[in-house]
DNA sequence: GAAAACATTTTACAAATGATAAATAATCAG
DNA sequence: CTGATTATTTATCATTTGTAAAATGTTTTC
């Protein structure tokens, strides 16, 4: 489906929104392991995952730190960036081969202005993930590693294809802890 | 600080907007321990921490869990519920006596559709709320228990105020725990 | 296809945290 | 004020997770 009609199914957008929107996305293509946003950049593009799959990551005490996943039609987004026009400590990586459409986000929040409908939607967009994000606390919280890993199983066919060493840190464990828990279930 | 004022400076607000926004902002007092809303309710109001400090709570087998504290000036809402419109399984708790600021959240979501500038103002606090998650997440994920102790304990001199059993699971561990912890430090 | 590079598992031991229970300390209600 | 309730600390032992190093498995590159 086009970018623009599943927006629609979000939030409905008058024509002329849907056209300066439209005029915004572009489609990117990486290959595996590339790097989309360097650690250090700000943030300057929003990513929707078209296919494939990548990851926002940072280093912290000499350990690469996986902090988020994204799939297909999930954004992809330092958020911390975005929101405050400032530089982050973390990255964002193609884990297999990927397609993102990206949007300029200065030319975007200009639509902002112009089009309240689009303001609308990406309010609406962020909100999602801010609640995604609240249920992660609650994972992160109260919930042992082994039960993360069978979250994080059950939540995507795709998982299949992250390396564990990305899993581990994301579930805030070792590799070590991960592969003993591995072993446990079977 | 007059709540309106307050939001003036996070977005500029016209004459209107203003009043309309002023209408809707009430003021309630509640005691120490007091319920501000029920687990299992549906979120239908956003509060905002005139004075004192409350808590996001919930059950998870036969634990009290705190997800979250807020303290002056800072939102309290159960996210999860006001954007989904769905009842959540969190509740709202004074800790110490408590005055909030309260505002119907169905009436605000009209305002939204008069005022883009209501919507706008909303959405950036929103955006701030989730940088904020977005940051509790690195502390859950990558600091050890002690860490992230000495971290709330910097953030606010309200924390005083809190019982340990609050800190205590708002951290992701037991009471003894942080009481061994706290232990060392002297 | 073989060597090199990278990823995962296993082992052994140390450190952190959990569970339970009991001992103190602090707070609250009458 | 005093007993009752609630909160916090301490102790003991079990479990989980971390660290480091080595072994094994897989993928990539030439």
């Amino acid at each position: 489906m086009d970018l623009v009609s599943y927006f629609q199914t979000i939030v409905p957008l008058s024509p002329t929104a849907q056209d300066a929107l439209e005029a915004l996305i572009t489609t990117r293509s990486y290959r595996k392991n590339d790097i989309i946003q360097e650690i250090g950049s700000t943030c300057r593009t929003l990513y929707i995952v078209k296919s494939g799959c990548a990851r926002i990551f940072y280093w912290k005490d000499g350990n690469d730190i996986t902090e988020h996943f994204s799939f297909p039609q999930e954004l992809i987004v330092r958020a911390e960036s975005l929101f405050t026009g400032k530089p982050t400590s973390k990255g964002i990586q193609a884990i297999t081969d990927t397609e993102l459409y990206a949007i300029d986000s200065l030319a975007l929040f200009k639509l902002y202005d112009q089009h309240h409908d689009i303001e609308r939607l990406f309010r609406i967009l962020f909100e999602q993930e801010y609640v995604n994000t609240i249920k992660r606390i609650e994972s992160l919280q109260f919930h042992t590693a082994k039960e993360r890993y069978l979250e994080l199983l059950k939540s995507t066919q795709y998982v299949q294809h992250i390396p564990l060493k990305y899993i581990a840190s994301y579930l805030g464990i070792t590799q070590v802890s991960l592969s003993r828990i591995r072993a446990d279930l079977s």
